[in-house]
RNA sequence: GCCUCAGUAGCUCAAUGGUAGAGCAGUGGCCUCUUAAGCCAUUGGUUGUAGGUUCGAGUCCUUCCUGGGGUACCA
């Protein structure tokens, strides 16, 4: 419960709003016309009249005229308010402002005695009254104290961080351009956004254990959607030629500096093309997003990526010499245990060539793939939904994974359209599931009926968002690009 | 899940096991060019929670809660 400084500090705040209201003012306004954000004040606007809305961040009362700043959308702007230019009665209202407070200013601009532009107020209106206090942040060249270093106060009360924080607010507002751009891109490439169930009643399209939930009516049990794939593909059979969705996924995994337990994925697929279109398409893609951000080129934890080179793509077996040395045979077992062994890493014999390939690589090769890479034909064993490779390497798929600054951003293939082999590798996964992996999913009928009715060639992606924003705002955590991160309730 | 660190006023931080303190914010006063405004005065604490050790616990021990940092699963 609140104790009593606080309280104290909410009563005298109380009594202000009621001292305002005997003034005859309604404290919490419905309107006000507002010409200029803070940004737009320059020299040219001085002897201008312009209407500023914004709240009060800092106050500097002096008896009968006091300066102020006001912080909007744009940033901040100081004003200057005396009794001799608003009248006594707006002074007095004036008095009874705390930080914090919403506000709407009518004035002058002008330049002060230390060259600061400032407003030069003829009334001032109360817009909001703040109850309860904001963090006062102090600022001197450009060194802030008092700063909240609480991170869990940020993520629980991010409207506060917002408020204080600039950099958290250009932070999410790059966030959201992101995902405007892409949604563009897609748009303007002919594709259609659509939207499929997120309550699911067998979860599918991506290994990964599901959050469960019931319905009533039905009696029946249904699962947050894990991803968005056996959905969107049944459309490419209804007819649909390119789709995507960018929405949450939901996966009921542990909580760390990467992962949040609802994210959001987007997913595309396009009839009559295959991987090696969509690598060329997603690469597109991110330069065009990174591009709109006004980049060439981004610093992420102190490594420089380079946008203007064409990714590379290469084979787990051409990374895997690359990084470690060993030039293996990669559909041979005892190779490449054998590997893993002189890599110290932990591996059974028992463990399939799959597992074991995935093992290399995610040690001693994704972390170090720091330029935009696509790791290309992953092992048929870990892409129950990608098509073989062409050239009639069975064992290995036409599937691409795109790693930057060790992280992985992107997943697409080929899309698995040959009915008798989807079915064969979903009774795989099945199996999988019998034998205790809690993440291979179960078959899917409704599916499988889909693909036998005939699915075009068809190549599809999935891109990770909270990812690619934490690559372009330069932090490595996910909870800096995820605006309410989940969090524990307070008991 | 495991390991580890942390939690003191609205905010930032102090306090050898020995009376819980400061700055800012708040409140009252003075102040018409201030900007971490200034000057004077002043309010505000069950030290995250529940126990224990001790003459005495913010400090040592244990439980629980929440969070941070690792790590595992994973995107």
């Amino acid at each position: 419960m609140e104790n009593k400084s606080l309280k104290q500090i909410i009563d005298n705040r109380l009594e202000k709003l009621k001292k305002i209201r005997e003034l005859g003012v309604e404290p919490y306004a419905y309107d006000f016309n507002q010409t200029h954000h803070s940004s737009q004040i320059t020299e040219d606007l001085i002897d201008s009249k312009v209407n500023l809305a914004g709240r009060i961040m800092s106050l500097r009362k002096m008896g009968k005229a006091s300066f102020a700043n006001i912080q909007d959308q744009k940033g901040r702007i100081q004003f200057y308010i005396a009794r001799d230019d608003v009248g006594e009665e707006n002074y007095n209202l004036f008095k009874l402002i705390d930080i914090g407070d919403y506000v709407g200013i009518e004035g002058v601009v002008f330049k002060t005695k230390t060259d600061a532009l400032t407003i030069k107020v003829s009334s001032l209106t109360i817009l909001s009254k703040s109850i309860k206090p904001i963090p006062d942040v102090k600022e001197k060249d450009g060194e802030k104290y008092n700063l909240v270093s609480d991170k869990e106060f940020r993520y629980r009360k991010r409207y506060l961080d917002l408020i204080i924080n600039p950099e958290t607010k250009d932070n999410y507002i790059k966030r959201f351009k992101i995902i405007n751009t892409i949604r563009s891109f897609l748009n303007n490439h002919g594709y259609l956004e659509v939207e499929t169930p997120v309550l699911q009643p067998i979860y599918g399209g991506a290994n990964a254990k599901p959050f469960t939930t019931h319905h009533n009516a039905l009696d029946q049990d249904f699962y947050l959607r894990i991803a968005t794939e056996l959905y969107l593909k049944q459309l490419i059979v209804g007819g649909f030629e390119k789709v995507y969705e960018l929405s949450k996924d939901f996966r009921n995994e542990g909580i760390d500096r990467s992962h949040n337990p609802e994210f959001t994925m987007l997913e595309f697929y396009q009839a009559y093309s295959d991987y090696n279109f969509m690598m060329d398409f997603v690469e597109e893609m991110f330069k065009k997003v990174v591009e709109d951000l006004g980049l060439k080129q981004i610093s992420w934890d102190g490594n420089t990526i380079n946008f203007e080179e064409k990714f590379s793509r290469k084979t787990m077996d051409e990374l895997i010499k690359e990084h470690t040395g060993y030039k293996i045979d990669i559909s041979n077992h005892s190779d490449v245990l054998k590997v893993c062994n002189e890599l110290e890493l932990e591996v059974s014999k028992k463990d399939s060539l799959a597992t074991l390939i995935d093992e290399i690589m995610r040690r001693k090769v994704e972390p170090n793939l720091i330029q935009p890479t696509y790791v290309i034909n992953h092992p048929v064993e870990i892409s129950p939904l990608a098509k073989v490779n062409r050239n009639g390497d069975i064992n290995f798929t036409e599937r691409f994974e795109l790693f930057i600054a060790g992280m992985e951003f992107a997943n697409g293939f080929s899309e698995l359209n040959d009915p008798i082999d989807q079915r064969k590798r979903f009774e795989d996964q099945s199996n999988k599931k019998d034998d205790g992996d809690e993440e291979a999913f179960p078959i899917d009928e409704n599916f499988l009926e889909a693909i036998e009715t005939g699915m075009p060639p068809t190549a599809g992606v999935g891109i990770g968002i909270d990812r690619l924003v934490m690559l372009l705002i330069d932090t490595r955590w996910i909870r800096d690009a995820i605006i309410f991160p989940t969090l524990k309730s307070l008991k």
